[in-house]
DNA sequence: TTGTAAGCGTTATCAA
DNA sequence: TTGATAACGCTTACAA
């Protein structure tokens, strides 16, 4: 059916093997085969046989993205979208296909397939699927990879890359001091995973001696935070919501809306991840940008360098935080 | 270094081929042959080598999903992400793998050399990627595909699967006739796609002679509904707005909230696509659900079919639509 | 029901 | 600078 490199071979005159030298790049060949050579592979419209080369040289060109979606909302979450976006950027870029599995599906089983059958040659973890069995398979197999988001466990032995959660969380209490609120409190889904003990850290921590800290630990449920909310700003003097997402911020919104608390006159909000639709709440949200988009970017970075042995020992980035001032945070000069 | 086939067979005491019958469920086995081949298998940790099976039996295993993100965001769109998780779903389910590129990275000829090179079994296109050239290449190398979203040239030639706009807006359209507002105005951004098209001819066609039809096409910036929205109301007696879009609809809310026109008791709202914040609005808003999860899915389903030779014929499918009810379009018992 | 042997389209080693 | 030739690990006629 396809024409092969042994067609190219027959109508240029030569061996295989200097076509695949062509193919390759290889220097050791004279200026004029290669030119030869090229004509003829352009006039036959011959494209190399990726299955072929797989199978030759070992390697497949192809690494996989593993995300971890119980259902179709997780899928579109924020850290997905841009993360995914970069990555797929870098690896095309780097002459790489990006193969997207959900360590979800399968019981869990569709990273090891992966790995076991060669269909790639790395990967890109979720911290949620960083397991020992996982690990002990990839080092076994000899498979390179790079965490997102950092591990719970053996933090310090892998690489991986996340947000700077921490700084992130100072970066805000700074800034809705400096906007002339008083009293900051963090509210936190839980504080069982590594990112929210991060923002509680940095909570803690920007906080110094100037104001008692306070964590609200809502659940996913945010019923508690209607009553709790208006709570802490009339008996605790809290005129300020550090929140650790947007749907977070909505609750303590719509819950200080409902005791007619001003925002950002008598109280100020800052959420985490700018949302898309964080600049259409009312009052638009003031955010603590947390940049995916660069998250994914050096993770793929990183696992590149992995594969092609220029990056050798394990190395852990946090990147860089940046907020994203709006209204609701704007006790000054307030409307 | 990895255990083969060959290995297996040693260890048994058969050959090769027999143990490779196993692996693909031949029939033409004895059931003890078979129980000692799996129970080496397992002993040995074998799986068997993808490299060597794509290039063996010309098959890859491997779909692609193209997209046609110019940008971060463009990829955070709805479509993308509910979609993709259905792709994954179905293909994974299928024992098949997903593969993700950009077709608007290297200068659009990504998915060309993940057909020309045998890198994939099929595509899957968005209506965008569908141009001339493009189809002709995959005609020529016999690459099924799947458009998702109806392409806007050849139409009745291809395979694809959209969702249902045009009986999205007649849904919509009586539902707010329903609540009992009498002239709805219809707001796009343009009417130069297949899918805005669809949306307004349903608009038109759900209307009949009710009310005299009216469309405000607003582009891409949003400034014009400013004026534009108070004016409709005030003027011309518009009760209703349906929106094209999420942010649409946010900027027609806005420009209503300004004029102190209240939302849903003067004015109703409703808009397409149920993005995850439409429920976060103020107040939350009425929105034609666009079924992506199932969008995503028949398209897998479709081409897989395809590639199985199951399905050989062309096919059109276009996915409901449902009203998801909420305050913006509440007329009747409004607060 | 099983084995033999020829391919699949490259790459890589070794000679020339 | 080039050419033979043997891998790579599996599938599949064809034979037995």
């Amino acid at each position: 059916m396809g024409v092969t490199i042994k067609d190219i071979a027959k109508q240029v005159g030569v061996s295989p093997s200097t076509v695949s030298r062509v193919i390759n790049g290889n220097q050791l060949i004279s200026e004029e085969t290669r030119n030869r050579i090229q004509k003829a592979m352009a006039e036959l419209n011959y494209h190399p046989n990726s299955r072929a080369r797989n199978l030759a040289n070992g390697r497949t060109n192809t690494i996989a993205l593993a995300i971890d979606a119980d259902d179709e909302n997780t899928f579109s979450n924020n850290f997905f979208n841009r993360s995914v976006y970069a990555i797929e950027k870098v690896v095309q870029n780097k002459g790489y296909n990006l193969l997207i599995t959900n360590d979800m599906d399968a019981a869990g089983s569709s990273i090891s397939s992966l790995v076991y059958e060669k269909r790639v040659d790395g990967l890109i973890l979720p911290s949620s699927s960083v397991r020992e069995g996982l690990l002990d398979l990839l080092a076994a197999e000899n498979c390179p990879y790079v965490v997102l988001g950092e591990p719970a466990i053996y933090s310090d032995l892998l690489t991986w890359v996340d947000v700077d959660n921490e700084k992130g969380s100072r970066m805000a209490v700074a800034h809705l001091q400096q906007q002339g609120y008083g009293r900051v409190v963090l509210v936190v889904e839980n504080t069982t995973t590594v990112f929210s003990c991060k923002r509680r850290d940095g909570y803690l921590k920007a906080l110094q001696n100037q104001q008692p800290p306070e964590v609200i630990e809502c659940g996913s449920d945010y019923t508690l935070l209607r009553s709790r909310i208006p709570e802490a700003v009339k008996e605790e003097g809290a005129d300020a919501f550090l929140c650790s997402n947007n749907v977070i911020a909505y609750h303590v919104m719509k819950a200080l809306k409902e005791k007619k608390l001003r925002i950002p006159e008598e109280v100020g909000i800052i959420t985490f991840d700018d949302h898309p639709f964080a600049a259409y709440m009312d009052p638009p949200l003031t955010a603590v940008d947390v940049d995916t988009y660069q998250l994914g970017k050096r993770a793929a970075e990183l696992l590149i360098g992995k594969i092609q042995k220029e990056i050798t020992d394990k190395r852990a980035e946090l990147i860089d935080t940046a907020v994203i001032f709006r209204e609701s945070s704007t006790k000054e000069g307030a409307k």
